[in-house]
DNA sequence: TTATTTTTGACAATATATAGACAAACCTTC
DNA sequence: GAAGGTTTGTCTATATATTGTCAAAAATAA
């Protein structure tokens, strides 16, 4: 393991919490460590000599002597520094909640927004997300909670204040449904937004949520962007595949004029999908640029696939 | 994925936050980055370049000497940063206060902002959030963050693209944040969004998680929303203040009269109060219809106190 | 034109190195 | 316990290295 990382001395000291004064003495006295020096004769440590230097410092403080210890190899100080270890992983048992219907809970979802109560609509959520998979929450919770959000609303059963509420309280629960995003380097990558005009954003959540269990590394912007800024998002990303949402825009003119910038800011080796209970409208549209229109949310792994 | 599209070294100043001099002595000194050149000698910087500038940035800022790290590829670049944001959990370090642990994750978060890489922001305001209390995470983290953020806006360093990206990824956080809304039933309540024209949220999140700490029952409701709607909210929850956050809305003239509308709705029983970096502009309007202008938002719970 | 960029050299501010001194803490011995 | 020597961390002073910044003059771009 030849690690190229070299600390200078005030990085050892940052991350040790020794003074520098103190390691150069133990140096002098000790050979604690031995670090190589650059062209103008400063100290380089390696990842090695830091990780001695933390456990002489804990064993130090600990109360040994540092002439004492000075010699002894990594090993040994780990031993002699082991003292106090004990982490007893509290083994948690999920209690099993009565199974509620994914119906009942979608309805009582729907009363808690119309009531404005946002902890009702968490609590609710959350209690179904106990019982249910993940792709069952998506699928039998949440597309047809919003799906009756948005009918309700084109209703006038609804109001804007009722919808934003619904939006600040399933995004938040939609990104913690996603699964952990840790190192996935070799993930193909997506840039998932909604076109300037279109701010209706539950729709580009639920995609985000399904990209990323089909094993995709999502950027994903939020609402309401302008052709020119995702283009430069995904340039800068270099992502493989741009998705937009769209489902009821302010202006559908406008959209299409966002669409066709978008395609001439990205050039032909992006691929650009559209979806959302909208995105039927502009079927002319996309074959014009080269967009796939993905019908319905079940639809978009199948999509996505086609560009790996 | 070749950009054809490249960049001045003006612009890479303003989105890495670097000084022309410091990159070009930089470039003379370890080659950090070799940028091709125009026809006219210029130096044309790609998407790669300033990514790994960028991390030179954050590792710099942490403490790395240039020398040391110059030459390490992106992804050991990467690592390096990780490294130092994972330091400040060591408990054996007593050494770094709060105030370096904010500072330093502060800026290893706005370099994720301009990466676009949402997983390292997510994973420095987690870590930071394990070391510091609730409110040191507000006042030292965030509130800087979102500050440099809109500084960063104003001068060009930052896209719409990066702006929407932060607010995704601080929406959950802020929210995630927020001490649970369990049995609060006494308590007074409060209606937080911002008027119509301003889509701004960042500080309205800032708010709703200190108003949410002193104690009220915050109902959040996003940003962007009409007067009509705003009032019809209270109304149902039977709120007792209103508060809007306003930062840099589209159209000032439209926002005065989104205010005057608000009061006219709600009657004289609902406090009013107006906070945010854009609010001091709407000083006159704010007295007009009664409303409380908070300019910072450590004052935003003296200024709620008054209505209990 | 005006603003930006390039090159070069110089310079100030930090960081680090060495050698030596010193006081507080620690240990041994009386 | 006290005396005396040893260990240990810290501090000083001086020198060198590294790093960021600046200025001037010429070239380029908008």
């Amino acid at each position: 393991m030849n690690d190229r990382r070299l600390n200078s001395i005030g990085m050892v000291c940052r991350r040790t919490g020794l003074k520098s004064d103190r390691l150069r003495a133990w140096e002098r006295r000790y050979n604690v460590v031995e670090p190589i020096r650059s062209g103008g004769n400063q100290r380089l440590y390696s990842e090695e000599d830091i990780e001695k230097l933390l456990l002489l410092r804990q064993a130090t403080d600990a109360g040994h002597r540092i002439a004492q210890i000075a010699h002894l190899p990594v090993g040994e100080l780990q031993g002699l520094v082991e003292v106090e270890l004990a982490i007893p992983p509290s083994p948690i048992i999920p209690t099993r909640h009565e199974t509620a219907t994914a119906h009942a809970t979608v309805s009582a979802c729907l009363s808690a927004v119309q009531r404005l109560d946002a902890a009702a609509l968490r609590r609710g959520l959350r209690l179904a997300s106990e019982v249910l998979s993940p792709e069952a929450v998506i699928e039998q919770l949440l597309v047809p909670l919003i799906h009756n959000i948005g009918d309700l609303w084109a209703e006038g059963g609804l109001r804007a204040s009722h919808e934003h509420l619904a939006t600040v309280v399933l995004r938040v629960f939609i990104e913690e449904l996603s699964p952990e995003r840790e190192v996935l380097d070799g993930l193909p990558r997506l840039l998932l937004t909604t076109p300037a005009g279109e701010r209706h954003e539950l729709g580009s959540l639920l995609a985000m949520a399904t990209a990323t269990h089909a094993g995709w590394d999502v950027t994903y912007l939020g609402p309401d962007l302008p052709a020119a800024e995702i283009a430069a998002a995904a340039r800068q990303r270099g992502v493989r595949v741009i998705a937009l949402s769209i489902v009821c825009p302010s202006s559908p003119n406008a959209i299409q004029d966002e669409l066709a910038t978008l395609r001439r800011h990205i050039g032909d080796d992006t691929g650009l999908i559209i979806g959302g209970r909208g995105a039927m409208e502009f079927e002319d549209t996309a074959s014009d640029v080269g967009a796939l229109i993905v019908e319905d949310l079940s639809g978009l792994p199948a999509a996505l696939a086609l560009f790996i």
